[in-house]
DNA sequence: GTAGAATGCTAACGCCTGTTAGCTTAAATT
DNA sequence: AATTTAAGCTAACAGGCGTTAGCATTCTAC
């Protein structure tokens, strides 16, 4: 039978990956089928394991890819001199980014961690917990200097991770206006909330 | 064998919904089966069927009473006479409060009317447009009035739904603020994030 | 106390699930 | 041209799923 054709350097893992994605967010982990994602693939059921070890190895890589993009970057602006909020808005402009260019898989780790299996899912658990932690210690920063507003900073966290969750609806609204656009009235209203 | 022990005026039917949001809740519809449901109640599945007539008639009753009380409020809040801005705070805190108080229904309803099936799906997609068409329709009030900040609308509309979804989050946390604060503190990020 | 309704049980159905085994074919490498 | 590797196939498995049928028990109301 004929094989797949594949744009050169792009293993046909990767693309197993990303279209289990696109299922995963439209349908969820639960009800997206090995048989429903190899029919977008054009092959069998079966033929999957050729790539794969497991259905659960699929979400774990699409989860832990994005975690640690994002693990990354926080790190990264951890090291430079910004002001704490300047730092909190860069994060957040990551954010929306992420949300606009690489949706799926974002959506997808947001979303359907839950149904890791161990010992992924301690891991994941733990490193969102860390993630959240930094963020937090960054709006205490800023609460400290003055920056920003008296406010609890775990809520604030979570109000900002949630509301960058929305732009999931952004995507699938006919008329969007533009991801420039967005941003910056994500920012606006985010972040002048907590500016003091 | 003993019938379950149930309080007064509360039918079989409604514990059985109950305890369904929870399981739905805690694992997503798709990953609950009625045999998980039918243990938590301390019958057998098959059980179910004398008070029930599908999985998904569960959901759809979830969904449909959120939603339903949702519409209520918004429509009893368009009746007053209060400015716009106002309105929009007030539906903020009924947001909140569902959320804090009967979280397991909101929660699942938010996440899982994917999995309804036709015509509900398109019915509550309908009513779910419409909800939000209203709150945009306030936030552009009071955009003209000069009350709000110029941003677009629907933007702010899916940032103040998303964040409010966060409160999950909250619930899960082990040293809660208490959810009057909780409000406080949201109220104060989000509608001073509006405010112009 | 007996009839009828409410609530439960067991057994089973047809279908779908993730996954494995063993084999074939196509492409890449030597 | 021959060999190796990558990628596909069919058939089948064991277990889980939602749901139905038919029967038994318990509670409620007369």
């Amino acid at each position: 039978m004929a094989r797949m054709k594949v744009e050169q350097h792009v293993s046909r893992k990767e693309v197993i990956i990303e279209q289990a994605a696109l299922l995963f967010k439209e349908k969820g982990y639960k009800a997206t089928s090995m048989r429903d994602l190899a029919e977008k693939l054009g092959i069998e059921a079966a033929s999957l394991y050729n790539h794969i070890s497991s259905k659960n190895e699929l979400l774990h890589t699409i989860c832990f890819e994005v975690a640690k993009s994002f693990m990354n970057k926080i790190e990264a602006m951890n090291a430079t001199a910004d002001t704490s909020i300047a730092k909190l808005e860069k994060m957040l402009r990551f954010h929306i980014r992420q949300m606009v260019e690489d949706y799926e898989q974002v959506i997808v780790s947001d979303r359907e961690w839950r149904h890791l299996s161990e010992p992924h899912l301690t891991s994941y658990r733990n490193l969102r917990r860390t993630y959240r932690q930094q963020l937090t210690a960054l709006i205490e920063a800023g609460i400290a200097k003055g920056d920003i507003k008296k406010i609890d900073a775990p809520t604030a966290v979570l109000i900002l991770l949630h509301a960058i969750g929305g732009i999931e609806s952004w995507h699938r609204s006919k008329d969007k206006i533009n991801p420039a656009t967005l941003e910056k009235n994500m920012i606006t209203i985010l972040i002048s909330g907590l500016k003091n």
